[in-house]
DNA sequence: TTGAAAGCGCTAACAA
DNA sequence: TTGTTAGCGCTTTCAA
């Protein structure tokens, strides 16, 4: 603030030089300047702690350095470790590649510009958009018009860039269906304008269908992104004429508020019923007993979506437009396939 | 990207008058301008799809209306819900003020000029300092250079902008000794370079001498930011020839794990040992059983520290410049007092 | 009430 | 190998 900084004007007369040449060395231009020039020129930016300005920089040569995170949803960033996990990979990468990055959380759709005036105002070179919505008009806009973007999930537009990961809502499903059940009921983690949230309750439902059992749209409740929402709908869950044996739940906040639930009716996990969450927070190993769940690679598609985007920036086509990612079902405690291995186990010996 | 963007040239030959009079409109400036005029340039500027460029702007103006939010110890980004929150009410008061975000991640002390340079390249108008720690050599620098600067956290600094929590860890630890506890352990959730880790163990330390109750170091273990380590931590403490009868964890990330131990050992909670945690995440109320914990107003830190800095970059000076937010103990069950009161009820009746 | 003109500090084509 | 020069698109003082 208080001391005024130096400019490259000081720095090239300081140097003997002209401005041209302390630009050129300061960005690495491949003009050929002598060793001893570059050292002057190094030698005299060091010693009036000279930092080119930054807007100046942007102006003239039209790149910002700077990358757009925006966030859909934003509210979730509160208890949804994803958005975090990406949020630090992303750092680290722009760090490595010497990029800013600024962060445009979306609250609703109504006022979605807010990101889009980031792109009009030049302020950012590029944008990983985070939870894209399907129902957002401007996105598809911005990709077919070429503007450097990569998602982090996905979209239904053939041209977009994006990191995704596998659902395993199916294998998840699956599973518990192996386990020998058949009414599985299904909490959502947020209302489906949530895309993800959506998706997993299709899956959810093609899984069922896939193994020829009737989805019972009453196992179905709709949580929001609070564990106090899972143990609610666990609940009425519970209340219900026809209870579920096990619960597919939408993320591993809302299976613990379930957990929670089911505890307090008395009923045991998993013998009475069965659970799997999804997301693999760091306490589901330490939930009791342990939550099975989905592992998801979040600090992955952070730093791929990342890498990719900064890669279009430097004019380079991505090998693979379109990552997909594997996910890993965790198979704990909580959804009795351990229990199963270790009754069978005992009717073997 | 495709397209070329309207300057305010054309903007102004458009409407008919000079960039001058454009940019007095766009801004809002007291020039008197007439009505007429002034709803020629709006009309002019939609039609246009008119946006000032952000570098331009920046450089003319000498603001970019864009606050830094440096983050220490960045690593805790994807488990400590504290961090998350914090940014997300910054993001919402930015956004009620159009502002921008940059997130500066500093990973490590060594390198943390990252963000130093931020403020040197004039790439943002203020900076919030998240988890500031102490042996941080700029940010005294920075402070005494009058930048505009609030720290969400505290350092030793008279002259500091902050916003902070009062600690309820003495509560937290004399609320264990009134129930009658005097073997009471600590798990740290960070090594204690991590400031607020650090400044938990300390008031342990504290809230047990002036119980008059002497600190067993062999009763404090040093946990990282995963559930893991508090599950390892309170392990190596169970296997120890004197038990501790009540753990104070350094977060509850830290507890959850600390919980796991305890009941793979077949011991109860609180009966056997008692448990409290810190930060109230999102399942502490649905763990078995719940979690005792200290409520953190980490979004009104976020909030507060954001209105302050940006009243700091309109000229006023902040009416308190340090303000300190209350946060509350939440008893629960894991810390045995609903129990001792039932007990005590059922000898009264 | 409006306009002319001088920067803001840097990059980069072109010339030397 | 280095310097001259012309912008980049906007704000803002000053004059009209």
């Amino acid at each position: 603030m208080s001391r005024k900084r130096a400019t490259s004007h000081e720095v090239a007369k300081r140097a003997g030089v002209s401005r041209t040449t302390v630009s050129f060395v300061l960005n690495n231009v491949e003009a050929n300047i002598s060793k001893e020039t570059r050292q002057r020129v190094l030698q005299a930016a060091k010693e009036l702690d000279y930092v080119p300005d930054a807007a100046a920089r942007m102006l003239a040569s039209r790149q910002t350095r700077t990358l757009g995170l925006v966030i859909f949803d934003a509210i979730h960033l509160q208890v949804d470790a994803f958005i975090s996990k990406v949020l630090y990979s992303l750092t680290e990468v722009s760090r490595e590649h010497d990029f800013r990055v600024i962060v445009e959380a979306v609250e609703d759709l109504g006022r979605d510009d807010a990101y889009l005036s980031l792109v009009q105002a030049k302020q950012i070179d590029g944008l990983i958009v985070l939870n894209p919505r399907s129902d957002d008009s401007q996105l598809p806009r911005l990709i077919d018009e070429g503007f450097p973007l990569v998602l982090v999930g996905k979209i239904k537009h053939p041209g977009a860039y994006c990191v995704y990961h596998k659902s395993a809502v199916r294998e998840a499903v699956t599973h518990l269906i192996s386990l020998g059940h058949e009414r599985i009921a299904h909490i959502t983690y947020a209302p489906i304008a949530y895309r993800s949230a959506d998706s997993r309750l299709r899956n959810y439902r093609r899984a069922l269908a896939e193994a020829g059992i009737n989805a019972d749209e009453k196992l179905i409740r709709y949580g929001n992104y609070t564990a106090q929402s899972g143990y609610e709908a666990m609940n009425s869950l519970l209340a219900a004429k026809l209870r579920p044996t096990a619960v597919f739940a939408g993320n591993d906040t809302i299976a613990i508020g379930a957990m929670s639930a089911i505890h307090r009716h008395g009923l045991r996990i998993p013998e009475d019923i069965a659970i799997v969450g999804y997301d693999d927070i760091p306490v589901a190993p330490f939930t009791i007993p342990p939550l099975s769940t989905v592992r998801t690679p979040a600090l992955m598609q952070g730093r791929l979506a990342g890498e990719m985007l900064i890669k279009l920036l430097q004019g380079e086509k991505p090998a693979r437009p379109q990552i997909m990612l594997e996910t890993e079902l965790l198979i704990r405690e909580s959804c009795g396939a351990k229990l199963a291995d270790s009754q069978l186990n005992r009717v073997l010996s």
